[in-house]
DNA sequence: CAGTATCCTTTAGGATACTG
DNA sequence: CAGTATCCTAAAGGATACTG
């Protein structure tokens, strides 16, 4: 079949896997966040922090994040509950690819139309 | 008006910024077709190249990257008509930036859950 | 050939109420 | 506090027909 092919290199290509990673509306703002903490963070905190996300986003984005690997979620059951949430050691990992394309950006801003 | 703070703060990262610039589904595969053949390349055949994406789809993202100047579109008024696009040397300079997304998802791949 | 125009479905994401 | 559940709207994207 022949859109095989086409759809497999989209799918194959490690550019598109990485935006489909870090393409949701709050997934760097969340990444960012826990990335410079760098020391679990409470689910509120964090809330609060990139604020005006929705609880239900955040907890979505959350949970894809850690399926990943790229944080780690920690629960103490208390009453009431608290959760932390951290960057991974993987998680870290993406910093140099991040800078570069904050770099980019960064470097040609202004040319871009 | 405390929404704006974060509003601005998600449109003022630079990551942010770039996200959005390469987030559309057929974005990347546009501009990494465009790179790698590093000459004019027509409507058409840029089509087959990254088949299957509609004309539409591709009209409008070839349009967003032109006025971005990304890449550059010549036409020919010919009957029928020609049109090329070509990656321009702004575009090209993106390839530091998409090496080092593609190189990190390259290595890190088996690791993501 | 290189588009537009139109219609349609799917998905992302917001608002709000509720709960262990 | 840290979530779920539900409903809703807007935006992205696909299919198809038409055109200079």
């Amino acid at each position: 079949m022949q859109n095989e092919k086409n759809t497999d290199q989209n799918f194959n290509c490690p550019m598109v896997k990485f935006v489909n990673l870090i393409a949701g509306k709050w997934a760097i703002p969340i990444l960012y966040r826990l990335i410079i903490t760098n020391e679990p963070i409470r689910f509120g905190e964090l809330k609060r922090a990139i604020s005006p996300i929705t609880q239900k986003e955040l907890t979505k984005q959350l949970r894809l994040f850690e399926q990943k690997g790229l944080i780690s979620r920690k629960l103490y059951p208390e009453v009431p509950p608290k959760v932390e949430y951290q960057i991974t050691e993987l998680g870290k990992t993406l910093k140099p690819a991040l800078n570069s394309i904050a770099n980019w950006m960064k470097q040609h801003e202004q040319e871009l139309r």
